[in-house]
DNA sequence: ACAACAATGCAACACTGTTGCAAAATTTAT
DNA sequence: ATAAATTTTGCAACAGTGTTGCATTGTTGT
């Protein structure tokens, strides 16, 4: 369990310190995924509030996890793919809200589909969130 | 102008005050949707910051306006088509973001469309955002 | 014009996110 | 293993967003 967070951290360059392998492991630990709060909440006092906000655009950076468009405005984040790295990132699958749970879920499996737009716009990317009740609480 | 303004207020049982009057002129003098610091912006030193907060929250609940799911979790709001009432919102398109002047808009011919789910999912909303260049910036 | 009611401004507060800088930890080179 | 170089962290300070309670003001219907 350890080994896989200090690897993961190894293939990406960071050097290995206390909060970024807690704060790794809670991701790996977590089903849906989390946001800045849940981690603080998660580690206590244990690291500075700006520690978790520089880690987390780090591993954003690293495109170790990504954030999710959610409709109640909070940021949230999520473990990225084995495919995605720094510089590409496949955010091509859709998020699922629950409105019972709040978990939000990737969808890894679900693509979003294209829409045709009108003459002019040009899409770059697509973000679809499906909000409703998740499999656990139905 | 202000007549088609002060109908839309009495439509929905409102008073008239200066601030709503203000406020709905805003939306329906912009392209695009606006956040609640445009609104501060525009309206300068006119009302107060709670004011518009609680402006823009009965303008919601009437249905006269929507908020949208934004990438860069900013909460924007834009005007609701006639068919939108205080219980039912219209909801069910497209909403573009640019990259380039960072104006978001209501594509309201183009549908959101369904996706199939997981078993066990349940989906009441669907919302999606397309993040590109705009027929302005293109 | 008046009473009843609703909306506003102000103050205070909680939460989120960013930056600069000194101290501490990690990595690299000796 | 030690020391130097580099990164990361904690702290403090700050700006922005959003909410609430309460007294004051404005709006509405009679
Ligand atoms: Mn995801
Ligand atoms: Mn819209
Ligand atoms: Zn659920
Ligand atoms: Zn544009």
């Amino acid at each position: 369990m350890n080994e896989r967070i200090v690897d993961l951290l190894k293939k990406n360059h960071l050097s290995i310190t206390e909060s970024r392998k807690k704060i790794l492991s809670h991701f790996l630990d977590a089903n849906g995924a989390l946001a800045h709060a849940d981690i603080e909440h998660k580690s206590g006092t244990e690291f500075d509030r700006v520690t978790i906000y520089r880690t987390l655009q780090t591993f954003v950076e690293k495109g170790m996890i990504h954030t999710i468009p959610t409709t109640d405005n909070s940021v949230r984040y999520a473990l990225c793919k084995d495919e995605c790295s720094a510089g590409h990132h496949h955010d091509d699958h859709v998020h699922f809200m629950c409105d019972e749970c709040g978990t939000t879920y990737c969808l890894d499996h679900v693509i979003v589909p294209q829409v045709a737009l009108p003459e002019g716009f040009k899409a770059i990317r697509n973000d679809l969130v499906v909000s409703g009740i998740c499999n656990k609480c139905s």
